[in-house]
DNA sequence: CTGAAAGCGCTTACAG
DNA sequence: CTGAAAGCGCTTACAG
C-alpha cells in the first residue's frame, strides 16, 4: 500500500495508542516519551517499553505544530555533482551533527536563477524551519532578504553584501592574489587569466578580478578571458593567446584547469614545459597525481563557521547579534603543473 | 529574533489571515489557495493577492497533518564528499525534479552502522514521507524492513535481497568480470586484487569476488587483499606481491586505484610499464588525463530507475506490485594505466 | 505525579 | 459558490 493510504499498521500509530496501552493520559504519554516534565520512572518504563511494542514513531510534523518550534535547520545546496559543493554538504551535515543540529536539505534545480531557487526557498519556509543554511551561489541576496527577519540566514561559500545575512564564505579576492603572486614569482609575465562571466560564476569572477590586479601590479601583461559556465568555454581563446607568446594560464577553477590540460594535450603542447597552468579550488581526488598547481579552498573552515553561527544565533537570538561575517584563506598546493619561466 | 520566537511578522500568517483580509472563510481561502474545488474567479484573485501581499507562506507541516498525506520523499543519503554518491545524489535530484517528486534528504553520519542510522530513517519516517529511497549501503536490510509495509522503499545503488525492498542497482559482480577479462586479455596471468573487506564495502567485495573467479577461471594467479575502509589499507600488502612477481593490479575502486598509484610512484615503479593498474567507478573528474583504466557505474540510469520506481510504487500502490529488481551495467573505461604485458 | 482541555495551522466532507 | 464544524497528532499550561 501507499504511504498516502491510511490504513497501514505501523506508522498509523499515534500517542493515543501508546497511552491507553499503558494506561494513561496523552498528557503523560508524551511526556514520558520525550523524558520531560513529571512523571513516575515506572510510568515512563511502561510506557517506553508500549512504544517500543507498537512500533511507535512520534509524527515529527504535528509535534513541532503543536509545540510552535522547529527543530531543523534547513539547508538549500547547489547542485552536488561538483566535488567542491559535495565536499562542503558532507562537512556542513558533520558539523550540524556534531552539534545535535538537524538538518533537512532542497537543492535548488539545474536552471539558472528564477522560480526554481524560489519554490525550493518556499518548500523550506513551508516546513517552518528554525533557520536557513545557504549554500548556493544561485540564489540572490534579494531573494533571500524578505525572509531575513523571520529566520536567521547565513550563507555558506559565497560572500554576501546584504544586511541581516550573515556568512561563513571563502575569501576569493585573497585566493586570487596568493595564485597571481605565485605566478608572477616564477617569472611569468604575459599570462591568460581564464574564468567564468560575472553573471555565471561570482566566486570565479571574485577571483579572477583579483588575478589580475595583481599580476598588472607586478608588470604582467593580462588576456583575461569571460567564458561561460561550460569548462571548455573560452579554452580556444586562452590557446590563442598561448600562441601569441602568453607563457601562463591561470584558471578560476579546477574544471576549467583539466579542460585547458586536455586542450593542451591535444593541441601537443605540455605543461609545463611550453606553458604553466594554475586552477584554483583544490578538491578534487587524484590533483595530487595530476601535480596540479592550485589552492585549496578552507572547506572545512566555512562549513564548521557556518553551522556554528547558525547555532548561535538560534540560541541567543539573532536580533542583538551583529551580522556575522567571516572569510577563511585556504592554502597554496603548488604543483608541476607552473614552474619558473 | 529566532525562528523559534513567535511574533514574526511574515511567517506568522496563516490561511485565517489571508481569509480576513479577502473577506472569506479559510475553507474558501484554502480551496482557492491551491486552486481545488470550486471558487468564483475574482474570489480567488482576491485572495491570492492578499496572499502575496501578506507574504503568505503555507505551513506544509499542518497542510499534510490535515490532509492525511505527505507529498515529499525521503532520501538517505551516504557522505556526498565522495564523488560517486555526490553524483547519484545529483542525479536523484534531477530526475525527481523532472518527475515533480518533492525530495527530502538527510544524511546519515560518519559512524559505521549502529544509532545513527536508525535515527536518521526515524527522522524521514516521522516527517511521515510518502516514500523511502535509500542511497547508502550503510544501512541493513534488517533496518529497513519493519518499514517496507507502512511506505515503499527504493533501494539505489547498492543490490537487496529482502522481501518488499525495490533496487536499482550497479551490477557490480558484471563489473568485476568485465575488468578482469580486460586484465585477461591484455595477457596478465598474475594479478592482486585489491578491496575492502565484506563489511567495509560490500560493493568493492562484489566486484572483487567476481574478479577473482573470473582470473582464476581465465587461468590467472591472483592474491586477494581484502583490506579496510581506508584507501590506503592493504597497499603495501599490493606492492608486495608486485615485487613478488604480479603484473598487474585491480583495485575495487578509484579511491584505491589512486592510492595504489601514489604509493607505486614513491617507490619508484612506472604504470603501466612495471606494473597495470585499473580501478572501478569512473567518476573522479580528471580521471582522463590520468589516464585512469576503470569502469563508468551506470549512475544517471540507477538514479532515473530509482525515481521512476518510486514514481510507480506511489502511484500505483505497492500492494499488488511484485518487488522491482534492476541491475544495470556500467562501461569499461580503456586507460593508459593497464597494457598488454 | 497525572489528566482534561484548548489549540497549533490547515483541510475536508457536509450543508447550504 | 461558500461557510461552520470536526479533526489530523501532538503539546502545553492549568488544575488537581
Amino acid at each position: 500500500m501507499s504511504g498516502a493510504d491510511a490504513g497501514a499498521p505501523g506508522l498509523r500509530v499515534t500517542v493515543s495508542d501508546v497511552a491507553a496501552a499503558a494506561g494513561v493520559s496523552r498528557a503523560t504519554a508524551t511526556r514520558a516519551l520525550k523524558g520531560e516534565g513529571r512523571f513516575a520512572p515506572e510510568t515512563q518504563e511502561r510506557i517506553l517499553a508500549e512504544a517500543e511494542r507498537l512500533g511507535y514513531v512520534r509524527n515529527t510534523m504535528a509535534a513541532e505544530l503543536a509545540a510552535g518550534r522547529t527543530g531543523t535547520v534547513g539547508l538549500m545546496l547547489r547542485d552536488a555533482s561538483n566535488p567542491a559543493y559535495g565536499l562542503l554538504f558532507s562537512r556542513l551535515q558533520d558539523e550540524a551533527h556534531r552539534r545535535g543540529l538537524d538538518l533537512v536539505t532542497v537543492t535548488i534545480g539545474a536552471d539558472v536563477q528564477g522560480a526554481e531557487q524560489v519554490n525550493a526557498l518556499h518548500r523550506l519556509l513551508g516546513m517552518r524551519v528554525a533557520g536557513l543554511i545557504v549554500a548556493t551561489g544561485g540564489i540572490t541576496a534579494a531573494q533571500l532578504e524578505p525572509f531575513a527577519d523571520q529566520v536567521p540566514i547565513v550563507r555558506a561559500g559565497r560572500v554576501e553584501t546584504a544586511e541581516r545575512i550573515h556568512t561563513a564564505h571563502y575569501d576569493d579576492p585573497e585566493h586570487g592574489r596568493m595564485l597571481a603572486s605565485h605566478v608572477l614569482s616564477l617569472g611569468h609575465r604575459r599570462v591568460v587569466v581564464l574564468s567564468g562571466a560575472e553573471d555565471v560564476s561570482f566566486a570565479e569572477h571574485l577571483r579572477a578580478s583579483a588575478m589580475q590586479s595583481t599580476l598588472v601590479a607586478g608588470g604582467a601583461s593580462v588576456t583575461l578571458v569571460a567564458a561561460g559556465a561550460a569548462p571548455t568555454d573560452g579554452v580556444d581563446e586562452a590557446l590563442d593567446a598561448v600562441r601569441d607568446g602568453a607563457t601562463a594560464v591561470m584558471c578560476a577553477s579546477d574544471y576549467r584547469q583539466l579542460a585547458v590540460m586536455r586542450a593542451l594535450r591535444s593541441a601537443g603542447l605540455s605543461v609545463p614545459g611550453d606553458v604553466s597552468v594554475t586552477g584554483c579550488d583544490g578538491i578534487l581526488p587524484g590533483a595530487d597525481l595530476l601535480g596540479l598547481t592550485t589552492l585549496r579552498i578552507p572547506v572545512e573552515a566555512v562549513a564548521a563557521a557556518a553551522v556554528e553561527t547558525m547555532q548561535l544565533l538560534l540560541t541567543s537570538g539573532s536580533d542583538a547579534a551583529e551580522t556575522v561575517r567571516q572569510p577563511f584563506v585556504g592554502t597554496l598546493a603548488p604543483g608541476s603543473t607552473a614552474a619558473a619561466i
